[in-house]
RNA sequence: CGGGGCGUAGCGCAGUCUGGCAGCGCAUCUGCUUUGGGAGCAGGGGGUCAGAGGUUCAAAUCCUCUCGCCCCGACCA
């Protein structure tokens, strides 16, 4: 929907459409939380169905990169990323029990065979199976991750994607011979956690939590304040709102003992082996980025998430100064910069820029092109203005 | 799952009470004007009135059923 539409394009028109990118921003949207209505409006998601979302390219842009943090981290801490599928057959979850107790919550379906499966809203089971019988005692511990969609069929999903019925989790599991083994890495994710909010720039706070029906012996629940958090902590003496953005549990053999995962040990003993998982809502987390980081009229995107380092405004209707001017940033920085030009007013163009909230804004206007210079904003800094032909060293310096 | 509300063009809504040509704003498309904070004028396109059944000469409108969505509450990752 913005992009460089140029009638005078004869120069420019082989590289026009590598610009562009699907954003369609609106003007307001009736969403009744201010994170949803920001999202909406800046063409990150669309809804489909009540708590379905789709992520279109500029959320889906933001997503990954929030994904690609957690990833990274996991793999800096030894786990090894691996995917389970959506669907379960429900025999696994039988299997533990889970099957009868998880509650509504839970997607059932059949498939062509009237074989009962599971959309599944966590993946213990699915793990298990998945390393059961394979694991021997020096293998241990094992440790393995995915970051794939779940599907809880809340009763009422609201506030758009922070509490919605199909999300985007990172799921870990380790497995371990002892439980002072289990222990000890517990503190390692716990630690990493917090590495990894603390790059996002989110306060987080951990907190003991119960274990609930996923069982175990001991769990932490990560919590950020929030206008829309759903559940409640005392913090100096204050009972405030929080968002639960991730939580982990010490499940010890509540599943490896019904599954049968079990390895022989060096006395020759065939024990249960202890297991952990850990929990991060990614697309939640997307949620608490967007309230953390929202503006008067959009968003400020601080430069290691933002979907866009660069936006340039291009304010000029026919100059091909201007073009040349935009098309020589965007070869130099063509996966981060985006480009808002056209026939469109000069509010609309702010308005959208507003929107997309990028670190670092361009402006292209007739009066310092005069010049040879733009206008350059960089959140957190002052205005600049730079002559074009050192825009691409300054942006090399800023970025 | 209980209570309440809503469903009419892509979006937001009026029309429903009192049956009688399918409307308005925004968006979109065309043309001209405008270009530093979501512009102006003119013209055009776009409809399974949520769905099914019923009453009637005639249904968006009345009746019955079904579905979907939203808000409150309860429940819960």
């Amino acid at each position: 929907m913005i992009m460089n539409t140029s009638k005078n394009d004869n120069y420019s028109s082989n590289c026009e459409s590598l610009g562009k990118f699907f954003i369609p921003t609106k003007k307001d949207s009736d969403e009744f939380s201010e994170t949803a209505k920001l999202m909406m409006k800046s063409g990150m998601i669309h809804k489909l169905s009540s708590g379905i979302y789709a992520w279109l390219p500029l959320g889906y842009k933001i997503l990954s990169i929030v994904e690609k943090i957690i990833s990274d981290k996991f793999e800096d801490i030894g786990f090894n990323r691996m995917c389970l599928p959506t669907l379960h057959p429900a025999s696994l979850w039988i299997e533990t029990g889970r099957y009868e107790v998880y509650g509504k919550e839970m997607l059932k379906i059949k498939d062509r065979n009237e074989s009962d499966l599971v959309f599944g809203p966590t993946a213990e089971e699915a793990c298990v199976d998945m390393v059961r019988n394979k694991i021997k005692l020096h293998d241990l511990p094992v440790k393995v991750f995915n970051i794939q969609w779940k599907f809880r069929d809340e009763l009422r999903p609201r506030y758009g994607i922070v509490r919605c019925r199909e999300f985007l989790m990172c799921d870990g599991y380790s497995f371990h011979e002892t439980e002072k083994d289990a222990l000890d890495f517990y503190d390692n994710v716990s630690e990493a956690y917090k590495e990894v909010f603390d790059e996002l720039g989110l306060d987080v706070i951990s907190k003991p939590a119960e274990t609930g029906e996923i069982g175990g012996s001991k769990s932490h629940e990560f919590l950020i304040e929030s206008e829309i958090g759903e559940d409640t902590a005392v913090v100096d003496g204050v009972e405030k709102s929080f968002m639960e953005l991730g939580h982990i549990f010490l499940l010890g053999t509540r599943y490896s003992e019904p599954m049968n995962l079990k390895v022989t040990n060096s006395e020759n003993k065939t024990n249960a082996l202890v297991m952990s998982c850990y929990g991060i809502g990614v697309s939640r987390l997307v949620g608490a980025l967007v309230e953390k980081y929202s503006v008067e009229n959009g968003i400020n995107w601080p430069k290691n998430i933002a979907p866009f380092k660069i936006t340039i405004l291009n304010m000029c209707k026919d100059s091909e100064k201007a073009d040349k001017t935009c098309e020589k940033i965007r070869r130099k920085f063509s996966k981060t910069t985006y480009i808002v030009s056209g026939k469109k007013s000069p509010g609309e163009k702010f308005a959208v820029s507003d929107l997309i909230g990028s670190p670092i804004k361009i402006i292209i206007g007739n009066k310092q092109l005069e010049s040879d210079s733009v206008e350059v904003r960089v959140i957190s800094d002052k205005t600049h203005y730079i002559k074009i032909d050192e825009i691409i060293d300054f942006l090399d310096k800023v970025i």
